[in-house]
DNA sequence: TTGTCATTGTAGCCATTGCTACAAATCAAC
DNA sequence: GTTGATTTGTAGCAATGGCTACAATGACAA
């Protein structure tokens, strides 16, 4: 087994990477709920983070302190255009570590468990070379 | 690409991952010192996570209610037989994961920094699928 | 022995992400 | 238009992981 390099920037990384996870997931699952069902209410999303209300509602009035969403109170939650830009680029790299994952032989249940935990650890270089390897894989056959 | 199953799970997974985060991050940490070093001192965790040594000094405390560290005050600190074991557990699935991004193509530097993000976050399913990618390449040359 | 310096601990603060319990607003149905 | 259910908001609490500032401990040199 290889060895791994030490790297002082590892871990910090990792740490930055947190504190935007919860940024990203939410303008992802809000621009899939808006996309599915026409409006996204913050009760779909306590549904589908399987949270409380009241987490989702905390949450959701930061990112509409940082300029991502646009929350009225007691009216449907949408995204700025900056909140669309950062979903649609989330969703992209979530489903690309999701159709790699595929590609290796994951099945599908556990690809879609693990992508979303993987997703937002992924560098772009990474994410290159996964794209690649799909695209070889596809070529192959 | 593909499609994205619905996964209600996939985010309680991901939080619950993150609570385990940081034992493991520590306790491979501290073997590696003890390892390196032939002791740990909080100081060289604050040091590799970037972190002042005050954050180390709660952490460690709380790994030694749930008794996976060995802390006595103002003592070097060590494993207990369950730390050790987490340890060697995670370093392997760490080093899986490095040796498999090195083994689609990723830089050694980017390995490193991604494959601490994402070893978390890998279930054992999508470990064995990357083990035996990285056996099917080295046996094919 | 005493003094200094590196290390650790403690006090007390903040932000984030969780929760329950209760209050307020909206919407639909009658 | 009132009623009742659904949806949001607010108050207040806990755990985790950050920090600075200051106190205590330990080890080594003079």
């Amino acid at each position: 087994m290889s060895k791994l390099p030490s790297t002082k920037d590892s871990y910090s990384r990792t740490r930055q990477d947190h504190s935007t996870e919860t940024a990203e997931d939410y303008v992802e699952a809000i621009f899939d709920t808006i996309e599915a069902k026409g409006a996204c209410r913050a009760v779909d999303l306590a549904e589908q983070f399987g949270v409380s209300h009241v987490t989702v509602s905390k949450i959701i009035s930061r990112l509409d302190t940082d300029g991502l969403v646009e929350a009225p109170a007691y009216k449907p939650i949408g995204l700025t255009p900056e909140g669309k830009l950062m979903a649609a680029r989330v969703r992209k790299r979530h489903e690309l570590v999701y159709s790699f994952l595929i590609a290796i032989g994951v099945d599908a249940k556990t690809a879609a468990i693990d992508s979303e935990g993987i997703e937002h650890h992924v560098s772009t270089k990474t994410l290159a070379r996964m794209r690649a390897f799909i695209e070889e894989r596809s070529a192959d056959r």
